[in-house]
DNA sequence: TTCATATTTCAATGGCTATTGAAATATATG
DNA sequence: CATATATTTCAATAGCCATTGAAATATGAA
């Protein structure tokens, strides 16, 4: 990831309800949730919805597709790897310190363990 | 972490003059930089240097001390690791999918293993 | 086709952000 | 004290951001 990449994706989080947004969506997983759904869960106006989603997407943060009149937003878990990968570059003799961070959809259930 | 200490910090690094500077910081570790090597480095104008690092103090992403008549800044590498922290979360069943994430200062020279 | 639902588009508005340059402050040195 | 260096303060400016509400577009259902 590059510094103008890392900075659109920093200025995307960098609301309040962008960032209430996204991680909305993290949670959901890669599924995604229509916007309507979205809207009601945070109490925002569609058309600021829109822009927010704009900007989400502009980042890479999020994906859309349309299904009948809905349009349904999902997390695009590999840009947020990506940005963790680029901010803990260089903190650590300049070897990125947590080569295994990766952030992945959430599992519907936890797994229990055996 | 807390959302809007979240949002602040995320803020503070969504700008291409300042996430600069902050990396500049977290190369050089916790001794720090004084201002003025920091503007040499990145070419940047005192006085909007002043401007950026008051917000990434703000975030609590960098701390100042004095020595003479020098400000000395430097990276403060707990609130980036509380950031990663709030990053992380719920996006691996609701629980951080990255507990060993840490970023810490660089050393001088890379540890050689034995 | 007509109506209803879901979302986007657009223009207007107020507020914040980054940069600039000049002046002020703080510390060090002769 | 007088001067030089390091940084901050301040006011002005231009541009971007988030929100709003009304109108437009797209799809689905009767």
């Amino acid at each position: 990831m590059k510094n103008v990449e890392a900075v659109a994706a920093l200025a995307a989080l960098a609301q309040d309800n962008r960032l209430d947004v996204y991680r909305l969506l993290v949670e959901v997983g890669p599924e995604g949730l229509p916007a309507g759904q979205v809207a009601d869960k945070l109490r925002l106006a569609p058309s600021a919805l829109t822009f927010h989603f704009d900007r989400l997407r502009d980042a890479g943060l999020v994906t859309v597709r349309r299904q009948g009149r809905s349009m349904i937003y999902a997390a695009q878990f590999d840009t947020m790897n990506a940005l963790l990968g680029f901010l803990t570059e260089n903190c650590c003799g300049g070897v990125s310190c947590a080569p295994a961070v990766a952030c992945k959809p959430a599992r519907k259930r936890a797994k229990i363990p055996a």
